[in-house]
DNA sequence: TAGCCTACATACCATTAGTATACTATTGTT
DNA sequence: AACAATAGTATACTAATGGTATGTAGGCTA
């Protein structure tokens, strides 16, 4: 459930990337965890408008796919780390492009760009 | 209706980028029509699966963001024919360096890659 | 000891994305 | 007259996606 495109599996690598990492979020994720390690609560922080069931979701989807890994510390309060994996790593440059593009015409619309948010701890 | 993410409007690039390429067909779409001007039924054989409404669809929410441009000849039987605009080139590479992951991504999981379909004409 | 915090899980519901199938218009060909 | 080709429409439907509300555990704080 909650699966985003997981009917017949991709023949077209284009196909294939965008049922991975298509998605509302996925995008923002990957790329906020390209800065490095982080906590569940500061990417719920850093994308702004997701509800606590989306993120815990869509984090599972991309660990099912191998592009980022979970580690639990069994603290109290509990502690939840997400990194990418190399896998994950790998596509960082892919949406470093997507984002300037992005950013290139978010100007040209006059829209000013926030990239992400988090104040700092 | 059968907008892809049209809610508020984005203010992070790749948030931005997403909700325009984002979706099971837009990537592959862009991707055919790097290779140059195609038309209507071009498309629809190429993208497997893709029923008529849904292409249709589909390539209006491209033209209303400006990524392709759609071209009407009044002949019979009718011709149109799209391309993309500079904008939608402009997503080429980064499309490309997507769909080079996805094939590394495939062929490590042992899966064939095949880009596009289509017999000649 | 009553609430608060983190990091979720679960149930339920609404909206949106996508599918299936059939149909249209126009003109030329058989 | 029936059929083919192209580029779609129309209608009805299912599946995927996303949201709200609430619950849970254990320690911490007031």
């Amino acid at each position: 459930m909650g699966k985003i495109n997981q009917a017949p599996p991709a023949t077209c690598p284009v196909d294939y990337a965008f049922q991975r990492i298509g998605g509302k979020y996925k995008g923002r994720i990957l790329w906020f965890l390209g800065d490095g390690v982080k906590r569940y609560g500061q990417i719920r922080r850093s994308i702004s408008g997701i509800t606590p069931k989306m993120l815990t979701q869509v984090l599972r989807e991309l660990e099912d796919d191998r592009l980022i890994t979970r580690t639990v510390y069994y603290e109290v309060p509990p502690r939840v780390e997400y990194t990418l994996t190399e896998t994950g790593r790998a596509l960082i440059p892919s949406i470093q492009m997507i984002s300037t593009w992005g950013q290139a015409q978010m100007q040209h619309q006059g829209i000013t760009a926030m990239p992400l948010e988090e104040g700092e701890e």
